[in-house]
DNA sequence: GTGCCCCGTACACAATTCTCTCCATTTTAC
DNA sequence: GTAAAATGGAGAGAATTGTGTACGGGGCAC
């Protein structure tokens, strides 16, 4: 299920405007037009991210913020006219996570909720020591795997090739990236070594090697774990 | 009473920010600004918890850090610019307990400084004076070990490195890590005299040195205390 | 103070394991 | 169908560890 952002703010042309840049984005949204209303439709829907207005009819959106601190961790982004360093600094104080000055381009308001909530995420599960990806149980302290409850032995390498690839399911690594971060940033090797660790990777990890299911290949790019579906 | 939470950082607003916002969250704050002086603090105050900035003027944040880890086993939480680097298996050599990486918004530092602490509360409570592996008894206050009830003879170095990593079965420690928690850490030794500590005490220890039981190798990477199965 | 013993460290060699490269074969994209 | 890319197998060379041995220092009994 895609993740819900919650928009008060009374100008409709501005909520129509998040909205419909959000919804491009993936996001479902929900709007209120007023304090009140938006106290109400956060405690109804339970967001996974409110962009709220300073300046709002019927309370001021500072209070708004304040009270919504008090009954949840919900991530705010705020939208302010005065461009002040103090204001940010108010506006962090009371608990938002950032803040957008007006006028904002929607493109800026889409990339700051997705970096929001992408740092939520991160923090409300902090350092994963264990990975766990369907039928995989990987061990980032131990140095372990496991497949369906058995152990797997891997080298260094491949241990670590694994971890970086399991901690980004979904994201591609081209064998440059894959080789900087696996050894220091000077090696001068040929990026084929990578296909050997990879292939060396599946051989021990895949039931099938030939038909991968979790260490994938993007063709003329590089490698990807992965994605749970 | 409160937990006390000790920021150093040099940035003045940085300072300011997390500390409105972990007093606001319920804990007491002290903070430093340069390596010296925070060591200082927390040698004097014993904070529950240390939120340590990366860049520091006077002393860099990771030789902080290993001096913290040397003499105590408070949980450190570092601040880093380095986006880049935001992996886990750097920072497990840092012997840090989380990482944030700036910038960050204040109720994500608070959000971790929770988590860690409630961990942390979770895995120190009771200080095991004895742990008892299987056929083993390590008593770590009296210092004396039993393997199937027969008493075995260990040095002090011997005995503080079985200790060291029993404490904390199924986790890796590279040589460098074990070097520095058995010695100051500005010990400037051959990591491979771990080595020969790691022989010693598997002579006495194991039932079949050649095959280890209790203090397993971990390839390219360090030993580690085998986990319970 | 002297001699002795234990402990920690350093070094050398052998055994083991890993890493990288090469090349033939298969797969993919267009 | 063709060219580029990926895979699989195998082996040489490098890296890492286990172990025996030697050296030096500190503590202790006398």
């Amino acid at each position: 299920m895609n993740e819900l952002v919650l928009v008060i703010d009374d100008e409709t042309q501005i909520v129509r405007l998040a909205r419909d840049y959000l919804e491009r984005a993936g996001y479902r949204v929900i709007s209120a037009a007023d304090g009140p209303t938006g106290l109400a439709a956060a405690r109804r829907e339970r967001p996974d991210l409110v962009v709220l207005d300073l300046l709002l009819p019927g309370m001021d959106g500072l209070d708004v913020c304040r009270l919504l601190r008090r009954e949840s961790d919900v991530p705010i982004i705020m939208l302010t006219a005065l461009a002040e360093e103090s204001d940010r600094l108010v506006g962090l104080e009371l608990g938002a996570d950032d803040y957008i000055v007006k006028p904002f381009s929607p493109r800026e308001l889409a990339a700051r909720v997705r970096t929001v909530l992408r740092r939520a995420r991160r923090s409300d599960s902090p350092p994963p020591g264990l990975l766990r990806p369907a039928g995989l149980e990987i061990d980032l302290d131990g140095r372990t795997v496991r497949r369906d409850g058995q152990p797997v032995e891997l080298s260094r390498l491949e241990f670590n090739l694994l971890a970086l690839l399991a901690q980004r399911p979904g994201q591609v690594f081209t064998r440059a990236q894959l080789l900087d971060r696996l050894h220091g940033y000077s090696f001068d090797g040929v990026d084929r070594s990578i296909d050997a660790h990879i292939k060396n990777l599946r051989r021990k990890l895949e039931p099938d090697p030939a038909h991968p299911r979790y260490i994938l290949t993007v063709y003329a790019v590089g490698y990807k774990f992965a994605e749970e579906r």
